[in-house]
DNA sequence: TGATTATCTTTACGCTGTCCAGATTTGAGC
DNA sequence: GCTCAAATCTGGACAGCGTAAAGATAATCA
């Protein structure tokens, strides 16, 4: 009973309902919080039944693996914008990759615990194993092209990594549970300093 | 029709319901995970009704904000233990209170996630926000004793507490998630000396 | 065009957290 | 020591959840 007017009528068929569950699945996420997150609450976003998702996403960890993969994408996104918007010398432009990550960190505190916690996630995704890989290496290159490529035959290199991963990752963790109140302020651009100071700290000589 | 000699058939009222929530509760996290944690499991576990626990914390994320206060409780004990036990100079001591931080992280990763994460807490538990103050102040100290108290009359003094924490606090989320395989085995013996080159970092000069 | 496949809906089931009424125990006041 | 209120625990109820199964509809391909 379709006729040429109404075409405005939803159709049966989504047309690439995949997509639109990962975007309302992040805005579950955000309104209702991860514990209030429901995978009927997220059809019900994206203008299905309840059950529809089941045929695009294996169950609901799956969808949320869905997200964090895209999280991950985002997150090297950030890294790279304002990496590629810093002046002066290596170590200020992979500075900078840090304060991109925390800045990804402030504008999605959801997701980052998504991403990075151990819950909700079914783990064994090959797409969100890619995009936390290319997430890794803007690190490891930046460190790279501060220390050069030949660090990475020792161990010095990897703990170079691992102190400035850590220092950023655990900066915007606690920024996003509200440890962080005695040494910055809510305005993000008041916090750049700091952060470019703790990747300094991490990396230094 | 209670007689002399069945003496352990279990009475009425538990005795003690609330401490032995929070251990069932703990019990519950670790063996089902933060996901499929649950407050009628939970009250299986400590041999009640499933409705008991309402009479000791006002919803499920009470209880699991008493459970993280005792989770900061015991996160103090184990930066205070590995202080004590340290040998050398001040700022050796204050770099084995790191590696508590992380030894800690690392054998209660779930609760960590729970004390640190905005999952699945209420938030607004006066205990929780008083021990989680107290370990605060285990850093704070750690930093004063190590640059003099006058360096929070300035800034200085709160970037490096910022500085240490985020490191000591992001290793640890890290290394929890699997993140930090490049560096690190699985034994924590082989961690302490990355853990302490990771404080010394933070803590420059 | 006809049949197969993909997509979506509806129904159903067990589990969850929380509320409520009733049962049981404790303890304080007299 | 008794009584009665308060505290504690049980069992039943309810709505919402994730997911499985079966039927309905649309798209695809021979």
């Amino acid at each position: 009973m379709s006729t040429a007017q109404e075409t405005k009528r939803k159709p049966y068929h989504h047309g690439d309902l995949r997509a639109a569950l990962i975007a309302a699945a992040e805005a579950e996420l955000i309104e209702k919080g991860a514990d209030a997150f429901s995978l009927r609450g997220t059809a019900k976003r994206a203008g299905v039944s309840h059950a529809a998702p089941a045929h695009h996403f294996r169950d609901a960890n799956a969808l949320l693996d869905a997200l964090a993969a895209a999280g991950f994408a985002r997150l090297t996104a950030a890294m790279r914008e304002e990496q590629t918007k810093a002046s002066g010398d290596g170590k200020d432009r992979f500075a900078a990759a840090g304060v991109g990550y925390v800045r990804f960190a402030l504008d999605n505190p959801e997701l980052l615990q998504l991403m990075f916690g151990m819950s909700r996630r079914s783990g064994d995704d090959a797409e969100l194993k890619r995009n936390s890989e290319a997430a890794f290496s803007v690190l490891v290159n930046g460190v790279g092209q501060v220390r050069g490529r030949e660090v990475f035959q020792s161990e010095a290199g990897w703990r170079d990594v691992a102190a400035c991963w850590s220092i950023v990752h655990g900066y915007a963790q606690l920024a996003i549970a509200g440890k962080m109140d005695f040494v910055t302020g809510l305005d993000f651009d008041e916090q750049r300093g700091l952060i470019a100071d703790l990747v300094r700290r991490a990396l230094p000589g």
